[in-house]
DNA sequence: AAAAGTTGTGCAATCGTTATCTTGTATGTT
DNA sequence: AACATACAAGATAACGATTGCACAACTTTT
């Protein structure tokens, strides 16, 4: 920036205001820096700059890879449709992404985001971080895709995971099940307010069980629901908190001689582009993906400019299909 | 670090030698000093070691999401896979994650990268830059996940897209099938070299017709497949370039009244995890993805090194499944 | 016992940019 | 003509880490 200034026969300051369009330059003066700096194909560094504390067009993913690694499995595949969402808008309106894992303490994660010089975060799911998440929200600009906890300080978009649930539970009464088994994470947010909907609109005739599995992994779902019904358990429908785990369930029913949908109805949630592929086409509850992808994106702008923004539930549309 | 310096009794810069593990600080003072800086969840900050340092511990991810909008195809699933094994063998060296959009241009791509500091750039996929992208690699380090084509000065890590092909090309003439639809774009690479490997599998007898659809999209792959079998093509096997358009193309074949696979065979690629949950379990080429992330991530720090690094093509293995 | 080597630590300068303060000049007012 | 006001541009000091060099405290050698 220096030999550019002496170039352009100015002062350093002089050409971060020209480069920055700050109007405390003259314009002409001004045009004639930028002219300059594009010829010599000059961008000024991303790391003094960050350094220095400017308020970047830059914000942080999260998203948790923490289960990652060699012989893992990788997070559900419903997020990915968002992550291209979301992408897609930041993208659209000339913001940077940084893609970042989940951190274990709050002052981890104002440390990263103060490191990559983010202006703000978006969190694609809790992961179970709650009430950290409370806190990060009083000193840092985050809105989060998950579960609408009635608590919350944070703002959040999502689904109506409850009215969700509830349709689940009426599809299941409606089609004369009784006997249901409920397949996902209790300790996720979102996946417990799904339960918690199944139940409620199930009533409480109904007999329901759950198949307790950590985060989204299918083959883990597989297993528990294959052993679940090898146990003597003879549920005649299952919730899969998420379309993945509704299709290990399916698998697990075939392989032990049932017949889906006839003696088992199978349900899942979120409507991935592989639900519709399946076969029986997947039944499953629909989220807008891109409709939440802009929202969240929309309102951490909104948070940015000062603004006080609320939370979003997103409708949701059961699709009944073949399962 | 002024703070932790501080409560170490030390000066800054032992601080800074110590969490960086040089052998100019007492043993014993750097164990302290590092314990120290975890309890308090102490990070250097990036920006400053980048500016000083100038070695920026940050790599650019490309994807290409211009397909992304309202209504759109996301990325091939696969592409998320790979996604998540890249980034989490970046987390684990540390490095920060940028994610970026396919760009027009070579200039576009070089002030991109130089804007956001990028100190190298994983492209996950060619999509189809072959040209941009051998230019681009002599001013910048980039490694690409794709097709190894022969004139590439660039380094690529992926499957051996031609011996792919050539696997399913033997599979569908040992089950005696002699009629086969190419389903994918002809204008990518990979897809190319599949449907070459195909070809060249298949021998002279058998009948090839190509069934071209832009990028990996499963509504138009089930439209096109379906449109094909309804004008009158008969044929009696499907290599889909992807897992998601072999399922758009079992969708189709169903649809039309064929059984797969005793009336038509349809073979995918990538192996996805949705493959194996596909019923029946999808026929497909086994990619080792989380090699492919780790090595993609290996040969671009070789690369940051100064060295000279060849490209690598993945052994695939025929999956022979349900269809 | 003095000189020479080792070793661990502190000091000060530095990376490239930007916020703040200051200076100088042109313009407008009385 | 004298003074206040606006405005453009320069000077300076951070931001938080790293690095060469100097210095002190020990060991070892002669």
């Amino acid at each position: 920036m220096a030999d550019l200034a002496r170039l352009a026969g100015v002062s350093v300051p002089t050409v971060s205001r020209a480069l920055r369009n700050l109007d405390s330059v003259l314009p002409e003066t001004r045009k004639r820096i930028q002219q300059l700096a594009d010829e010599h194909g000059f961008v000024a560094n991303a790391a003094a700059q960050a350094l220095r504390g400017k308020t970047a067009r830059k914000i942080a993913i999260v998203i948790d890879f923490t289960s990652a690694g060699p012989g893992r499995a990788s997070p559900d595949a419903f997020i990915f449709e968002l992550l291209s969402d979301v992408a897609h808008a930041l993208t659209i309106r000339d913001f940077e992404i940084a893609l970042c894992a989940r951190e274990p303490t709050l002052e981890r994660y104002e440390r990263q985001f103060a490191d990559i010089g983010a202006s703000g975060a978006i969190f694609l799911g809790q992961g179970g971080q709650h009430l950290l998440l409370q806190e990060l929200a009083a000193r840092f600009p985050i809105v989060i895709y998950g579960a609408a906890l009635p608590d919350a300080l944070y703002c959040t978009v999502g689904s109506d995971n409850f009215a969700g649930g509830e349709m689940v539970g009426h599809e299941i009464a409606r089609r004369g099940r009784s006997h249901v088994l409920l397949v996902g994470d209790p300790e996720t947010d979102q996946v417990r307010l799904r339960f918690e909907g199944v139940r409620a609109g199930l009533g409480t005739k109904a007999q329901v069980e759950e198949v307790p599995v950590r985060g989204f992994s299918y083959d883990e779902a597989h297993v528990a629901v294959r052993e679940r019904l090898r146990g003597g358990a003879s549920p005649d429908a299952i919730f899969g908190a998420s379309d993945m785990l509704a299709m290990a369930a399916v698998r697990a029913a075939k392989e032990s001689g049932l017949s889906v949908p006839d003696d088992i109805a199978v349900i899942g949630y979120n409507d991935i582009p592989q639900a519709l592929a399946f076969d029986p086409p997947l039944t499953t509850v629909r989220e807008d993906d891109h409709r939440a992808g802009s929202l969240l994106v929309e309102k951490l702008m909104q948070m940015r400019d000062g603004a006080r923004v609320s939370s979003v539930r997103l409708g949701v549309l059961l699709m009944s299909r073949g399962t």
